[in-house]
DNA sequence: GAGTTTGAAACT
DNA sequence: CAGTTTCAAACTC
């Protein structure tokens, strides 16, 4: 920019220049204890740039109205480009000024050298005059180099000239700005991380990097695209304000796979440069925040971030806007992804689910009807009755994810929010879906409905009679349970399918259903006010965290069981010896929140020995009692069941201890929370399957435990639990799980990481 | 398969 | 919060 101010400015720094190379000066410098970094900088002006590791020592008022200005310049200037370069330039030529003032006064008071406000107001002298740029960026890069404590500055001043050349070619960045605002959510919040970051060391070096990273996150994930704009002019190199953010910039963009095809070799040396730890790091840990938050998986180096990695986050992020958007749309596509995909799926959109419920209102999801697959599975609780395998991928998923729910016993979700839920809705009842057709053969007819369910979206009521019929099919392998409702609508919480969130389909008997994907928005509405009501009401009824591994291999373990039902049961007659009984239906013992008469209950009672099982003897002899019983259900099971059938085994309804008959009780259904069978019990039919439920559900555990209200877990011992890690979790063991005795052991165990098999063979 | 029992959910 | 009704699963025959 051949501007007079520009020839002022080049006059300035030559005045500078030879200042310094001046007798006064050199004699200065020797007096001074302070050594030529000051002056220096003075030249470079870089380092008040590097906001980024500015002590909040050096932010001197000088420089703090010098930012107020650029922004209030930047608001004044939407074009970022040349006028805010010349505005820029214009206010360099002040600073330049400054300099020289403060030069001169250093030369009259020594002492001024140290001052850092001198230091600030050469460090500001942001001289972009792109000729001068290229020896002050060699001046600074000496300087810093001799400087260890100014790491940053060879950065600023590599980022200054960089500036410059933007400033003079501003248009070109823009236009990638603008690439990478168009491109995604992804991008922008990178950006914005990056841009925060710098704001906050801008505006406020004090700030704690680790708060401003947690905050950030917060405004970036849900700050419109449109946002980008704003960064953007934050960002905008013309100003020259954060080199830092050039920086990081660039590096986004190049994370972003953008390739910013405009970075020359002096940028990328300039990348290679300001490369510092710090910022690498600092991003690694927005991405990690992001991560957290949203459920990304950002975790990636981002140096080592390729293009791919890029866009993959980029498609992450962008799903999660479509998530919160539509999630219809989300939904359909989830439908289409397979089952591994799920886990993707979770990780990416679950986390933002959030804030789903409030988005739920405004989902888009009119197309219910289009859809293909019935999709709202409104929670988890189906992936109890899936197959291990699919247990396994959700659970990871979940895991990782974070979500939510599922009322089964099983998996013990921890409650959602209805928008995770609702993600999951999708989750489960493909997986639910998924797993019916894979029922073996038994269930064929099932699993081809289901799968013609799920092709074709049509739900047909099925007679009772049919309905029956599967469900005696499903005997032997546990088809897929599904409602009977006659005058819910099932649209209320006696519809198992509605309980578990999930649609009902083509198994059900039931009668004028409206839980279908046509009917979303009525599901989706009512939910809403039942949660309303009861914000608990579709979260998991049997709360468990236990460590079914440790139960199942130490049998000496007496400890207590960490399951138990939410709400507690209110059984009169039943004793809580059969279904009617939701503790006892949970697989897990009463506990003191039960108000039933006469507790009977296999898996713990109410009673003194109401910690359930914490009572060795109780709990021994009671098992004991039904130890053998349920092995001989297990022997039962395994020769009648065949553990390949993964239906089976994940949905195979766990025999409860008492149960009479040893019949196994009925199918339990994925659904309600309470959890049915699945797990319960006994898993004996299937010692593989128990084993899938019970680290399905320990995952699940984990994952939920966060969002889980502390009344819920403060009960139970087991609550206590919080891993962050799957790893690291501790689990007590489920009384309940039924399994059978020589399952349990001492709840000390640390989860280990899922297989991703559970082992079909039993384990006896 | 029809009918009964049961207790949760819903309602008042 | 308690009492009552409704509902559908669980159970029995």
């Amino acid at each position: 920019m051949d501007t007079p101010e520009k020839t002022k400015n080049s006059q300035i720094t030559t005045s500078i220049n030879n200042f310094e190379d001046s007798p006064v000066f050199n004699f200065l410098n020797n007096l001074s204890p302070i050594k030529p970094v000051k002056s220096i900088h003075i030249t470079q002006t870089i380092n008040p740039l590097s906001f980024a590791s500015l002590p909040s020592v050096f932010t001197s008022p000088h420089l703090s109205s010098l930012k107020e200005s650029r922004f209030l310049r930047r608001h004044q200037l939407p074009d970022p480009s040349k006028p805010e370069f010349a505005s820029d330039d214009a206010n360099t030529v002040d600073t330049s000024k400054e300099i020289i003032s403060a030069s001169n006064e250093l030369v009259e008071h020594q002492t001024n050298l140290d001052q850092p406000n001198s230091v600030g107001q050469v460090a500001d002298e942001p001289s972009f005059e792109c000729s001068k740029l290229e020896v002050e960026f060699e001046q600074n890069f000496k300087y810093d180099c001799s400087n260890p404590g100014s790491s940053l500055t060879p950065s600023c001043g590599l980022k200054t000239k960089h500036m410059a050349k933007y400033a003079c070619t501003s248009s070109a960045l823009i236009p990638f700005v603008q690439e990478a605002s168009h491109r995604g959510l992804f991008g922008s919040e990178v950006n914005l991380d990056g841009v925060s970051q710098m704001d906050q060391n801008k505006e406020a070096t004090e700030c704690d990097w680790k708060s401003l990273i947690s905050d950030a996150p917060d405004q970036l994930i849900f700050e419109s695209p449109n946002d980008t704009e704003s960064f953007k002019k934050s960002v905008d190199p013309g100003k020259g304000l954060y080199p830092s953010i050039t920086n990081d910039m660039q590096n986004t963009y190049s994370f972003c796979g953008e390739g910013s095809g405009e970075k020359s070799e002096e940028e990328n040396e300039t990348e290679n440069l300001c490369t510092q730890p710090g910022e690498g790091n600092e991003l690694k840990e927005i991405a990690e925040t992001h991560d957290i938050i949203t459920g990304s998986s950002l975790s990636i180096p981002i140096e080592e971030v390729d293009n791919e990695h890029v866009s993959g986050l980029y498609r992450g992020m962008r799903r999660r806007c479509l998530v919160f958007e539509m999630v219809g749309s989300s939904r359909k596509r989830f439908d289409e992804n397979s089952v591994s995909d799920h886990s993707a799926f979770l990780q990416s959109d679950c986390n933002t689910s959030t804030s789903i419920d409030q988005l739920l209102p405004t989902k888009t999801g009119n197309d219910s009807s289009h859809h293909v697959l019935p999709g709202i599975g409104l929670h988890l609780n189906a992936l109890a009755t899936t197959p291990k395998d699919y247990k396994f991928v959700k659970h990871e998923a979940l895991g990782s994810g974070r979500l939510l729910i599922g009322p089964s016993p099983n998996a013990n979700f921890q409650p959602l929010s209805a928008g995770q839920e609702l993600l999951n809705n999708t989750l489960a009842i493909n997986a639910e879906r998924e797993i019916c057709a894979i029922e073996n053969g038994v269930l064929a007819e099932d699993a081809c409905q289901a799968s013609g369910y799920m092709v074709n979206e049509e739900f047909n009521q099925n007679s009772p009679k049919k309905k029956r019929r599967r469900l005696e099919q499903a005997g032997d392998g546990e088809a897929c349970k599904r409602c009977n409702c006659k005058k819910s609508k099932c649209l209320k919480l006696y519809c198992e399918c509605f309980a578990a969130g999930v649609y009902c389909v083509e198994p059900c008997a039931c009668m004028d259903c409206f839980n279908k994907p046509v009917h979303e928005d009525t599901v989706l509405a009512t939910r809403k006010q039942i949660e309303s009501r009861n914000p608990l009401a579709f979260a998991p009824k049997v709360i468990r965290s236990s460590d079914y591994l440790s139960e199942a291999r130490d049998e000496s373990s007496k400890t207590p069981a960490s399951a138990r039902h939410k709400r507690g049961c209110n059984c009169k007659k039943s004793g809580c010896l059969k279904k009617y009984c939701e503790c006892y239906q949970g697989g897990v013992g009463c506990s003191v929140n039960c108000r039933c008469e006469g507790c009977k209950n296999a898996f713990g009672r109410k009673d003194g020995t109401e910690a359930e099982f914490e009572e060795d003897e109780t709990y021994t002899t009671e098992k004991g009692i039904q130890k053998s019983a349920i092995q001989n259900d297990l022997e039962q099971n395994l020769d009648s069941v065949p553990p390949a059938t993964p239906l089976s085994q994940g949905r195979q309804t766990v025999q409860h201890p008492l149960s009479s008959k040893n019949k196994l009780p009925r199918p339990s259904f994925p659904s309600i929370g309470s959890s049915s069978g699945l797990y319960t019990g006994h898993g004996f039919g299937k010692p593989g399957f128990f084993q899938s439920s019970t680290r399905f559900d320990k995952h699940l555990e984990t994952v939920l435990e966060d969002e889980m209200p502390d009344f819920l877990q403060a009960p139970s011992p087991n609550s206590c639990i919080k891993t962050s890690s799957p790893n690291s979790k501790r689990v007590s063991p489920p009384h309940s799980i039924g399994t059978s005795p020589s399952m349990r052991s001492s709840r000390k165990l640390i989860l280990q990481s899922i297989p991703s098999f559970p082992s079909l063979t039993p384990n006896h």
